[in-house]
DNA sequence: GTCTATATCTGGATAGAC
DNA sequence: GTCTATCCAGATATAGAC
């Protein structure tokens, strides 16, 4: 009765929600959860400030949405290794599943960086029991590699770090990378170059190449 | 005439910006840019707020001072890769000193990689130029040791990325490690590990190993 | 050279008209 | 359900006493 007539109900309310969540991401991306500010968001997504309290009540509210969205998109390459999957081609796979994240979301790889970097104030538990879990679950898959000397012995949880940090970067501090390589912005090849490197890098790491 | 007479002139003026530089990098690590405030990093040198404005004049200005303190600081380890040295002793060095730094100096990485984070407003130019030409440099060195096959066809400008990244993650998300290895706080051993971990694959990653 | 008290500004949140 | 106008907390920066 409220809601207006022509689209069906939830609809306008899931896109205005859509729209906020992809400008907070952004915002928060690009000057923190501190430096962002509602009304660079309200611009951002082009809707009056009030919006946003409207539908999601408050900045630590909206915040916590984004992140819990891109903890979730994180895991799910994860699920490619299987214990009885190749470990050179699963592992190839992965590590080109992150990089490509890192290319396509680079504003969501910043978000839960800044909130890893000040210590997960809100995703903290999310970190310690999902995220933990999860990889300790994959870490016994590499583990079980190892033990049948399907690839050299690699400590499997540290593994996860290095491939996280090696990948990432490109997303998070690709101001240094673009300084370095004297780049104004990483085009495909670039890219492409650096998946090369990683790939082959942590693949001849792990006795794989 | 108008300075204190008993400890030599500039004495307590070098001791007490020291002071605040300790404490601003603690606080800006800890919180960023926009979350770190004036008071709290009064408080962790234990001044009065209006100190610190006396010697930095603003909180920006405070800020750059502590950021390009810890380039500088990062840009040293670099020194160790000299053309004629041997491939795996230089980079293993390189390593465990890139290590040693994530490990004693945790707040320094922090507030350099937030800064990164947020696209360099402040570090920007001396990245692209201080940063990008020492690296470019050490990475000729590189290049020469992969023409005379004393390491495996890797990029240079990469490995750095690679190195930096992996290294790092252990002082930037170190949340993230923590709460994978169930840690409520990284022991000697567990960086023991760690460096273990990093040295070995890199080198195997090169073609040391 | 040091510190207390205060002016000023910015930004999160809400009341209330439409 | 949407938006304008406003309130209020918190933070930077400084004036001025010591």
């Amino acid at each position: 009765m409220t809601a207006p007539a022509a689209p069906a109900k939830g609809q306008i309310r899931a896109a205005n929600r859509a729209r906020i969540l992809a400008a907070a991401e952004q915002v928060f991306a690009r000057a923190g959860f501190n430096g962002a500010t509602m009304g660079a968001i309200a611009a951002a997504a082009d809707l009056p400030k009030a919006n946003l309290h409207y539908y999601f009540g408050s900045k630590p509210e909206l915040y916590q949405e984004v992140l819990s969205g891109v903890l979730h998109d994180w895991l799910v390459p994860l699920d490619g290794l299987q214990p009885d999957a190749d470990p050179r081609q699963a592992l190839e796979a992965y590590i080109r599943a992150k990089m490509a994240l890192s290319a396509s979301r680079p504003d969501a790889s910043r978000v839960f960086a800044n909130e890893l970097l000040h210590g997960a104030p809100v995703l903290g538990d999310l970190v310690r029991t999902e995220l933990r879990t999860m990889v300790r679950r994959k870490a016994q898959v590499i583990d079980g590699w190892v033990a049948a000397a399907r690839m050299a012995p690699v400590d499997a949880e540290h593994l996860f770090f290095t491939i996280w940090a090696a990948t990432q970067t490109y997303a998070d501090f690709d101001v240094q990378v673009r300084a370095v390589l004297g780049r104004s912005k990483l085009t495909a090849r670039d890219h492409e170059r650096a998946t090369t490197h990683v790939v082959s890098l942590i693949l001849r790491g792990c006795g794989l190449a």
